[in-house]
DNA sequence: TCTGGGGTCCTAGTACGA
DNA sequence: TCTGTCGTACTAGGACCC
């Protein structure tokens, strides 16, 4: 706790959705809604406007709809929301080179650290300065807390939300916190303010009186003691910089649960697979790999095996992943399954091989003892376990090389268990493939020339009575999923490389619903051109696309075979809509745009988008 | 139509070697 | 050398955060 109030935490206002708005300009002033648009999505982040009608974060997206049919529900999209958060950190390090980001969205900065303020007045003006910066360069708001330390900061920067800054003057913070709710501690959630209320305690006044002993006592070590501590207003931790992640996870909920054991079995290889690719575009490797699974009641475990070293070979990975799960009972359903790394590292212990295999070739010794016998000896490689000597030394012979488990499995680095890792990846449960080609429901080709599907709106806005009309409302219909016959048939194509039943979720609870909620459209027949034979592709709701003739505009919703766009960008007015076939050659998704135009602080080249996101739009799980 | 995905940190039990 | 103790790894689960 420092004696001015120089610790900053900025904390964006419901920055996805924000950011949506600001890149869509008629959804401004409109509720949004971010978040997964799958049976099983949740809201990531709700605007002000939607906030109204009592949706937030985490609420399941069916609460949401009931709450709010009309807002707009869009997928979040990573790859704006990175491009934002670099603007916004690079205002934030013009402030100081101490900045700590806690997420796309949430920094702290240490301003003393940095020159720009040394006491309350300063601070004030630089909060106050930052903050017009950020929405000159964003368009967007972001509140700022100010205060002698990170919790402070932090609960200051929480009170002065949406668009506002509050200072806490040091010697102030026992007055002003003790009359608050436990709940506003960071670290305080549901599970430890029902504890605490329980035993009486439901202000931080009442947590200060109990006595560190005694909160202890109640909550264990740690919590107890840092919970006392910030009742207390005590709290140095300092602003630092940079922190390695120690983590790296993938995992998927299923559109609907898995009841086939192979299925579950290939749905862990590919996660595993995607676990090492973002493990590798980290530049990391993993010593530790966590297979996680939720079952169809929501009781999750994990289960995980410690290798020899670290490693970043997908095949590693992959068998300890598929070793992992022969120990899992799924009977009764899955409904999430994960692949995680932890233990992360820099190398690699094959690097550590090769080497080593190096330096024992140029002393001309025999290759493959060199290599062995480097690899048992291994400079650096993380002790196999406590012991300094211990299980380790005498193992040269480990046959697997890295990989190999520390613990019980007696792996040879050959045998799979239960002979199932390498069955081929037959098809999944039972979703026949519908015959591909032009077949079924799809609407014939009617005259190219393009008719303006919904027409201009007064304001602009997709106010409108909300009719089957309601763009976005239709944004998610057969997002992602297949549709009726007709669509099912398309989308097949799209997906060729996942094989005969795709990456689908078992069963046809999706295809009911898919196929009533876009009946109502069926008639209505998109006009443009269409590609000879290609692929359909396949649009996400709110992504950015560009078309040949109109330009810049975002996809409104698809199915069908069809896709509405809307053409706006972040600086124009708000649009209009028309509707292209999904395959018109003329329409191709495009990166995000500035949300502010003409910003040299956008990064040239964002992030994938395509892959991040979409991926899996079709296979969604 | 109930409950995401990416993380962090902590606790507790067990095993093991010194 | 035996035994109790201690530190460290490993594993599993849970709370919390955005
Ligand atoms: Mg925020």
């Amino acid at each position: 706790m420092r004696a001015a109030p120089t610790i900053l935490h900025l904390d964006m206002d419901a920055f996805f959705a924000a950011a949506e708005q600001a890149a869509k300009p008629s959804l401004r002033g409109k509720p949004v809604i971010v978040g997964g648009l799958g049976p099983r999505g949740v809201v990531a982040t709700a605007s002000y406007e939607a906030r109204r009608f009592g949706v937030h974060s985490a609420m399941p997206m069916a609460q949401a709809r009931r709450l709010a049919p009309n807002a707009a529900y869009l997928v979040p999209r990573f790859s704006l929301y990175r491009a934002v958060s670099e603007q916004v950190m690079e205002l934030l390090r013009g402030l100081s080179p101490l900045v700590e980001p806690l997420s796309l969205d949430e920094a702290f900065v240490d301003l003393e650290a940095g020159g720009s303020a040394h006491d309350a007045v300063g601070a004030r003006a630089a909060g106050e300065q930052l903050r017009r910066d950020i929405h000159a360069v964003t368009g967007l708001t972001g509140s700022v807390g100010l205060a002698g330390s990170k919790m402070l900061a932090k609960i200051a920067s929480e009170e002065a939300k949406p668009d506002g800054l509050v200072l806490i003057e040091p010697g102030t913070e026992r007055e002003l916190l003790g009359p608050k709710s436990v709940r506003i501690l960071p670290g305080v959630g549901p599970a430890t303010g029902e504890h605490l209320r329980r035993a009486g305690m439901t202000t931080v006044a009442d947590l200060a009186a109990a006595g560190e002993d005694e909160l202890v006592r109640l909550l264990g070590r740690a919590h107890g003691e840092s919970l006392y501590r910030m009742a207390m207003g005590y709290d140095d931790r300092p602003v630092v910089a940079e922190r390695d992640a120690k983590s790296v996870s993938v995992e998927d909920t299923f559109d609907v649960d898995l009841h086939d054991r192979v299925r579950v079995r290939m749905e862990v290889e590919r996660l595993a697979e995607r676990c090492v690719q973002r493990l590798r575009g980290a530049g990391r490797s993993g010593r530790t790999v966590v297979l996680k699974v939720r079952r169809y009641d929501f009781s999750t475990l994990t289960r995980s095996e410690t290798l020899r070293g670290p490693t970043d070979d997908p095949v590693v990975v992959r068998e300890a992943a598929a070793r992992l799960l022969e120990a899992v009972d799924t009977t009764g359903g899955v409904r999430l399954l994960g692949v995680g790394v932890t233990g992360l590292a820099d190398y690699t212990q094959e690097d550590l091989f090769a080497q080593a295999a190096a330096e024992a070739a140029e002393r001309a010794v025999g290759e493959r003892d060199a290599v062995e016998r480097a690899g048992a000896a291994g400079a650096g490689v993380p002790a196999a376990h406590s012991g300094a000597g211990g299980t380790g030394s005498g193992e040269s012979g480990a046959v697997g090389g890295p990989g190999v488990p520390v613990g019980p499995p007696e792996v040879d680095g050959r045998a799979r268990p239960g002979g199932s890792a390498g069955a081929p990846p037959r098809q999944g449960d039972g979703v026949a493939a519908p015959p591909a080609g032009e077949s079924g429901g799809r609407p014939e080709a009617a005259p190219p020339d393009l008719r303006d599907h919904a027409g201009p709106r007064p304001g602009g806005g997709l106010g409108g009575a909300g009719g089957a009309d309601d763009g976005v409302v239709a944004a998610e219909i057969g997002l992602g999923d297949h549709g009726g016959p007709g669509v099912q048939a398309a989308s097949s194509a799209g997906e060729g490389r996942v094989g005969p039943a795709g990456g689908r979720p078992v069963s046809t609870a999706g295809e009911a619903g898919e196929a009533g909620g876009t009946a109502g459209r069926a008639g209505a027949g998109p006009d443009s051109a269409r590609m000879a034979g290609g692929e359909a592709r396949r649009w996400s709701a709110g992504e950015d696309v560009r078309h040949a003739r109109y330009g810049a505009g975002w996809v409104q919703g698809s199915g069908l075979g069809r896709v509405t766009v809307r053409f706006e960008e972040p600086g124009s007015a708000p649009g209009r809509v028309r509707t292209f076939w999904a395959d018109d050659p003329e329409l191709e998704p495009s990166d995000p745009l500035p949300l502010v135009p003409g910003q040299s602080s956008w990064p040239a080249s964002l992030p994938k988008s395509r892959s991040v996101e979409g991926g899996g739009g079709s296979a969604r799980p």
